[in-house]
DNA sequence: CCGTTCTTTTGACTTAAGTCAAGGACAAAG
DNA sequence: CTTTGTCCTTGACTTAAGTCAAAAGAACGG
């Protein structure tokens, strides 16, 4: 689904990176270079690069790190570069007029984000932040746009980073222009347990106030649907942010948008 | 705004094919070569292209006709290959359970569609249909996949579409997500007369069903939105799909969403 | 020209979801 | 242990927008 950006590599991204390089260094000291080349290798975006090639990416990158909280980018900003995320969390978000949120993405290690305005030549079109102490590889526009030219592999990985994002946005836009609430949240709980593949148990891993966010709705409208999916049986909570599903096939059909919520249910009514 | 796709070129697209080339013809001819070379030289996705490299593409290509209504391809369909539109009109869109429509986009002749399964290896996502008697030029994947291998300059111009087109998307999930209807029409109309360039009137170009299916709404919300619209005196109409932006300040407002509609409004109340 | 069909409009009604307000749970800080 | 702040929940209410039904217009083919 299109939630979250996984990396989905089993590689070890949570070393320490405490005070060996700080923000916006610039020249790579040579362990610091060993540093880079790892974290690169293990970057999808980069995979079936040569050792070369990797090498080559070195100097045009940069570390930096951002606070919980901390804003990325904000949407305007004139788009001069791209991140990856190296650890932590960043979220990709709109904000209304009245201050209502909508999360685009949540990047996870291992995902690049804000590439969109490298190759549109455009501003970026929405606001990142990070979520807790990220730390983030940097990429600069024009050096990118030259190691493209010379590496077709490169490319390739790109334009499948790109459609697969463009496949999540049509998700998202059905979700929001097709599907009701409870629908949304039945697709995403299913999405977190197979995506975390421990059967029937899952973890949320972020706050419900952020997931009402990604899923398009407000806290309190979430909170009444989590408590009669709980009422009718569909899932069970242990108060801390994991959840059993109890009715995998309710949850399924209303995700697909064939049952309503309101009929819909194991009628434990009195 | 995201609403249309167009190619912005000024060659005239509108020749006539009847006859000269059947549905899925494979082996060009010579004259057809010539056409074809015409044709990729309009398109934005080949800008920047030497004669060779269009030489080179015209073996891969295809030409294609649909008829008004005539299905392109369908939501879980292999994507062997992507299109462009050369004359006529397609929409991309979504269907939910019941039947409700959400139009992802409307492509114009000059615009590329259906490539990121081409890039992600996966199936179309959405379905296409021809909205009149239409002409498309198809690349199969895997020939074209080749010819970005050798040709840095096609895959960042395939880059640059792939960016935009999440920019739109980024746009629709706002729209659909932060704004209500009236804002959305609001929105939709100021981006036609900007489009359109001749000041304060536009032409919707296509129903007020299909308009009402890219709004992510239903006709009868549409209707009502235009009657009230018209009534405060924001817009005027010709009753033939043509309009008249009366108080441009007060639409960008609604579209901003810094106003409500049911409070804005000229008060022409009795 | 007429009947069929599609589009658009309007009215009466229902419903999903947002707003506002209050209170409870919990964690961190003093 | 109390205070403070954040997150979550619940209730009462409002509102935007969908449903259903009917009818008027416009478009199309014979």
């Amino acid at each position: 689904m299109y939630f979250l950006k996984n990396a989905g590599s089993a590689v070890s991204w949570h070393h320490e990176f405490g005070g060996l390089f700080g923000r916006d260094k610039i020249v790579p000291t040579v362990l610091e270079a060993m540093d880079i080349i790892e974290h690169l290798a293990a970057i999808p975006l980069f995979s079936g690069l040569s050792r070369e090639d990797l090498d080559d990416l070195v100097p045009v990158v940069q570390y930096k790190t951002y606070q919980r909280g901390e804003r990325i980018f904000a949407e305007g900003d004139e788009g001069t570069g791209f991140y990856v995320v190296i650890s932590g969390r960043v979220k990709v978000y709109k904000l209304s007029f009245e201050g209502k949120e909508q999360i685009l993405h949540m990047f996870e290690p291992g995902a690049p984000f804000g590439e969109a305005p490298v190759f549109a030549g455009k501003a970026f079109p929405a606001n990142a932040e990070a979520l807790e102490e990220s730390v983030l590889l940097y990429f600069s526009r024009n050096a990118f746009i030259e190691r493209i030219n010379k590496n077709p592999s490169l490319s390739l990985n790109m334009l499948a980073i790109l459609s697969e994002r463009l496949h999540t946005f049509t998700r998202l836009i059905e979700d929001l222009s097709l599907k009701e609430t409870p629908g949304r949240l039945a697709a995403y709980l299913l999405y977190l347990s197979e995506r975390q593949g421990a059967l029937d148990n899952l973890e949320l891993g972020i706050s419900k106030t952020q997931l009402a966010s990604i899923l398009g709705t407000i806290p309190e409208t979430l909170s009444r649907i989590f408590s009669k999916m709980t009422k009718q049986g569909l899932i069970d909570s242990d108060g801390h942010g994991r959840f059993r599903i109890l009715n995998r096939l309710m949850l399924e059909r209303l995700a697909a948008g064939e049952v309503r919520f309101s009929q819909s249910g194991s009628h434990t009514e009195e």
